[in-house]
DNA sequence: ACGACTAATGAATTGGACTCAGTTATTATA
DNA sequence: TATAATAACTGAGTCCAATTCATTAGTCGT
C-alpha cells in the first residue's frame, strides 16, 4: 500500500508472480532481467527507474539482480550495448547498396535521425546518462559510435578523392557538424515537446554539407563527353571494388 | 577520521571554521553558499559533489543549505544560472561592434567555443546534468540559450536579406549544425582527454556554413577542367589500387 | 536589558542502491 | 530412488547521501 504510488503499474504484473523460487538457467534469467530493465529504463529514465521495480517486474528479488550485474549503472550499460549492437547490425549492408557520395552521405544522416525518431527512450539514455559517465569510454557503444562516424569521415574523404569536394576543410569538423547537428535538431523531440521529420532534416543537412564542401558550382550545364567518360570509368572502378572485396551479391 | 577520504581537501579549510553560530545577513550567506557550491560542482561534477562537503567548505552545517535552497538540484540550477548570466552579459556589446555577416557569424561560433574552452567544468554541468532535467525548461539558462541562438538565426537571416545567402535551406537546421557541431567538437576536451583550438574550429565552421549557404562561388581560381579531370582519374586509380591490393574495406 | 525575530544547528528520518549468510531448486551421481 | 553437489535465489539487513525539523542562540530595535 505504502509504495503503491511508486509501483502502480507493476500491480498489473503481480498476477504473474512466479511461485517463489522458479529457477532459470543463468543466461535465460540474464536475458529476462535485461529485457525488463530495458523497458523500465526507457519508460522512466535512469534515476527514476528503481532496481526494486526492475526486480519486481522480472519476478525476482532485488538481490538477484546483483548476482548478474555489479550494479545499476552496469545494468544500463549492458542494456544499451545490446540494443545498440542490434541497431547497427545491418548497417553495412544497407550502406553497401548505395552509390555516390551524396546518397551515401544522406543515408548516414538520415539513418541517425531515424534511429532517434524511433527510439527516443534509448537515445535519451545514451545522450543524457551513458555518455556523461566515466565508464563510457570502455563501452561498446563508444566503439561502435566511433566506427560509425568513421564511416562518415570515409565517405567525405572519398568525395575529396573523387574531386567532388574541396580538400581544405578539416573533415572532423564537418563530421562534428553532422552528428552534433542531428542531436541538436532532435533535442526538442527528445524532451517530448515536439516532432521532427527525419527526411526533411536529412535533406537539409545533406544539402548543407554538400554545398559547403562542393568544389564546383552546381554545374547546371555541361556533362560533356569527358564527364560521361569519367562516370563510366568510375562505374568500372566500383564494380571492380565490389568484386575484389569478396563476392557480395549487392547490386542496386 | 572516517570520512577523511571523502573530504580530504576540506581539511584545508577547517582552520577557518567560524566559531559556531557566526551569523550573516541572509543574502550574504546565500552568496557564500553559492560561491562554494559553484566551486565544488565544477571540481567534482554534480553527483560526486556532496551537500555535506559544500556545507563544510561554506562553514555551515548541512541543514543550513536547505534554509536557502529547496534541494541540491535547485542549488545547481541557481549556481549555473548566475554563472551563465554573467557569461552572456557583455554579449551584445561585443557583437554590436562587428560588421558583416561573416565576421558576426564567426564571432558567435568562436565565442561559444571559447566559453567551453575556458569553463569546461560549468559547461559539463549544463550539458550533462541541467539539460537532462525536467526543470531545465523553466531555467533562465534555457531562456538565455534560446535568445543566444536566436541571435545566430538573425545573422543568418540578414545574410539572406543582404543577398549573400541562398534562401532555400531551413535556417534552424543550419543553427543546429553550428551549435551541435561546437558541442560535438568539444566533447573529447570536455571528457578531459584532449584539447581543441577555438580559433581553428571557428574558422572551419564559419567557412563551412558560409560556403554551404553562399549564393555564389567565391570565384577563386577554378582549376581548369583538365585539372579536375586528372584529379578524378587519379582518384579512380587510387581506388583501383586499393581494391586490387587487398580486402576492399581496408583504408589507411 | 529585554523581547522579537530569524539564522543556524544537529540529530533524526528518509529513500534508494547494494551486501551476504543462508535456503532451496535442480542436476549429477550412486 | 536416494543423496550429494551445485548454483540460483532469497530477504533481511547495511550503507550512504539527501532532506527534515524541533530546538538553540546571535542580532537588532526599543
Amino acid at each position: 500500500m505504502a509504495e503503491a504510488a511508486a509501483l502502480e503499474i507493476d500491480e498489473q504484473y503481480s498476477f504473474m508472480k512466479k511461485k517463489r523460487h522458479s529457477r532459470l538457467p543463468r543466461d535465460q534469467r540474464l536475458r529476462e532481467i535485461m529485457q525488463v530493465a530495458a523497458q523500465v529504463f526507457r519508460e522512466k529514465g535512469y534515476s527514476e527507474a528503481l532496481t526494486a521495480q526492475i526486480a519486481a517486474r522480472a519476478g525476482v528479488v532485488e538481490g538477484t539482480i546483483y548476482r548478474y550485474f555489479p550494479g545499476k549503472r552496469e545494468l544500463l550499460i549492458r542494456v544499451v550495448e545490446q540494443w545498440y549492437e542490434r541497431i547497427l547490425a545491418d548497417y553495412d549492408q544497407q550502406l553497401a547498396v548505395l552509390q555516390g557520395t551524396r546518397a551515401r552521405l544522406r543515408f548516414m544522416i538520415w539513418r541517425h535521425l531515424t534511429v532517434i525518431h524511433n527510439e527516443p527512450g534509448m537515445c535519451r539514455l545514451i545522450f543524457n546518462q551513458l555518455r556523461a559517465w566515466p565508464e563510457y569510454r570502455r563501452t561498446s557503444v563508444f566503439d561502435l559510435t566511433r566506427e560509425y562516424t568513421r564511416r562518415t569521415l570515409e565517405i567525405l574523404q572519398q568525395g575529396i578523392d573523387a574531386g567532388e569536394f574541396r580538400a581544405d576543410l578539416p573533415l572532423r569538423v564537418v563530421r562534428d557538424m553532422i552528428y552534433g547537428g542531428v542531436e541538436h535538431h532532435t533535442w526538442v523531440y527528445l524532451r517530448g515537446e515536439g516532432d521532427f521529420s527525419p527526411d526533411a532534416a536529412a535533406d537539409a543537412m545533406t544539402e548543407m554539407v554538400y554545398r559547403g564542401l562542393a568544389r564546383e558550382q552546381p554545374a547546371a550545364a555541361q556533362p560533356p563527353a569527358a564527364e560521361l567518360t569519367l562516370r563510366r570509368l568510375e562505374a568500372v572502378a566500383r564494380r571492380l571494388e565490389r568484386s575484389a572485396s569478396g563476392g557480395g551479391s549487392a547490386r542496386v
